[in-house]
DNA sequence: TCTAATTTGTGCGTATGTATG
DNA sequence: GCATACATACGCACAAATTAG
């Protein structure tokens, strides 16, 4: 509960101060409140200033003034509007599901501002400088940026969530985020019995877009069970054969896969396999049905909206799912 | 910082020296600048101009505004030459190929804030109201809303962009947009001689969401060519016949249409076609392709970050193709 | 509670120089 | 030469916010 020179207007200061101390317990219902002289003395402030703040308060029925003795809490549901910063890598179709679903399930009176790094660390440090302190929840999407630790410092620690990619770095924060080594292992494990049909696994890794993690669940899934597999970047001319399952993160890779079974008149999940990474609406249909890993971007905003409204620390692995259909 | 009777206008010397002076570290991050009145003064030059300059500075984000308090600095990132207030309805797929063309097309110095209004009014209007003079240009995304330009009213004209969906209330703004029942119309038209294969054509339209201009243009073709068709909110029960043409503007539709066609054994491009509004990738290899009349969203990005970068009036309908596969 | 000082925000009128056609 | 538009600059008045006494 301090006051400065710059800013905000000092009586917002002290609504604020006032609002977060209720809301963190310093002061429950019928608590006395400190009297406007004693907060005149104390931050040099003038006598209006505080009574400003009081009748603030007062007016939204959050405290009441008993003439004679003092201020009092009334209520401890000060629905003050909570601002959160959310921090994306970039815009694209996947976060359709997790943005929505993170809205609806927090409540109506509860605005999100959303930003996008574009994997950048500078414009990264920039977006955290700017809107240090402007904001009550700061929810982060580190993806594969290193060491933003560093610059998350800045923020106050109660006030951070790490969202979907987790490094070691960030262990201090409550977070959700996929645990792509253990996904893609437990994925391939519950398929273990339709894998066998088959003879050799291929993971497209694009090195610099794809998370390691992916990379060492795939090679611990194909060592523990003995499957021979390989790992490549690119398609290239590289003509599928009979016996192989693909691994495909990104769907351009999908559809270029796709098109050269189609020209080499192979069949889906009799001759070869094809695994996708991250669930669409569409892959429900494509060639009768692709099988995907993918995780629950629904359960993951619903659960970082939960984490948030009931200010709760945690650390959660999201779910994820192997959707078995025809292409394996 | 001192202006003289030469060359360079006084208010772009003052936003110069204020520049500078940030750079060189004389004023910090939450420094109180000099009063407009104090600089007007001392250097015996009008109001006006003095606040021309700090209105620069702030549309630019580089400084902010406290009524009755003063101007205080924002950021010391003085690089950003244009800060751009980006209103979308929604969070979709959709909008990443925009967006992301859109920001490529932009210079490195200008930034971009994206808001959504979820399709609310008062979400809308709250949006605009808070944003009012900090952005130096604002891209209005209104869809379906009506009467936006009340509110609108309140930002400079000169400043305000419409994408996407142009109303009449707003023909006094520069514009890029989709004109839906002229697009709807020529793609069919393009598409005449594979029509003529089938008896009747049926549009999926869900009033609250598609644009009216869609069934107008559906309707006008239908009448002008003699074709037997048919308007319907959902699909149902209704099972698919041979003949039949089907426009189906959402994907969650075309999904359950293909799924029973399947279960029908009809046979797409003989039995019945389809057409899908708005091109993705999947749909290049979905039932070995599904024809789409689509708007060209990258040309869109790209052409408003021109029409912004150029200070440019125009109203512009953006390009539409009609994208033909297997399904028709 | 009242008064006053300071500051930003906004609107209107006016004048001048420059570029355009 | 003339008309027009635009950017620049100045002056004035009033509203509203902040803060102090």
């Amino acid at each position: 509960m301090i006051k400065e020179n710059t800013g905000i207007p000092k009586y917002k200061q002290i609504i604020k101060s006032i609002e977060e101390s209720i809301l963190n317990g310093v002061y429950k219902r019928g608590d006395k409140l400190p009297s406007i002289n004693s907060i005149k003395f104390r931050f040099s402030l003038s006598r209006d200033t505080v009574l400003l703040a009081y009748n603030d308060l007062k007016t939204r029925g959050i405290i009441q003034s008993v003439p004679g003795k003092g201020y009092y809490v009334k209520t401890e549901n000060v629905d003050t509007q909570q601002k959160i910063f959310l921090l994306f890598d970039e815009f694209n179709g996947f976060k359709e599901e997790l943005f929505n679903s993170f809205i609806e399930n927090l409540g109506d009176n509860i605005e999100v501002d959303i930003f996008f790094h574009h994997f950048n660390h500078k414009v990264f440090n920039k977006l955290i400088y700017d809107n240090i302190g402007i904001y009550n929840t700061y929810v982060i999407m580190p993806a594969n940026l290193k060491e933003t630790n560093l610059f998350l410092e800045r923020l106050p620690t109660d006030k951070v969530y790490i969202l979907d990619q987790m490094h070691q770095e960030l262990s201090k924060y409550p977070s959700i985020f996929q645990n792509f080594e253990k996904d893609i292992f437990t994925a391939l494990s519950n398929g273990l019995e339709l894998l066998r049909k088959y003879k050799k696994l291929i993971l497209l890794f694009q090195k610099d877009i794809e998370p390691k993690g992916m990379l060492h669940g795939f090679e611990k899934f194909c060592m523990k069970n003995d499957f021979e597999y390989e790992v490549i970047d690119k398609i290239g001319d590289r003509a599928p054969e009979r016996g192989e399952v693909y691994l495909i993160p990104d769907d351009r890779n999908l559809i270029r896969i796709i098109k050269k079974i189609k020209e080499l008149n192979l069949v889906l999940s009799k001759d070869l396999g094809i695994i996708s990474y991250n669930d669409t609406l569409l892959k429900e249909i494509v060639e009768d049905g692709i099988t995907t890993i993918s995780t629950d971007f629904n359960a993951m905003g619903k659960r970082l909206a939960e984490m948030i409204i009931n200010k709760e620390f945690a650390q959660i692995e999201n779910p994820n799912n192997l959707i078995i259909r025809k292409s394996l």
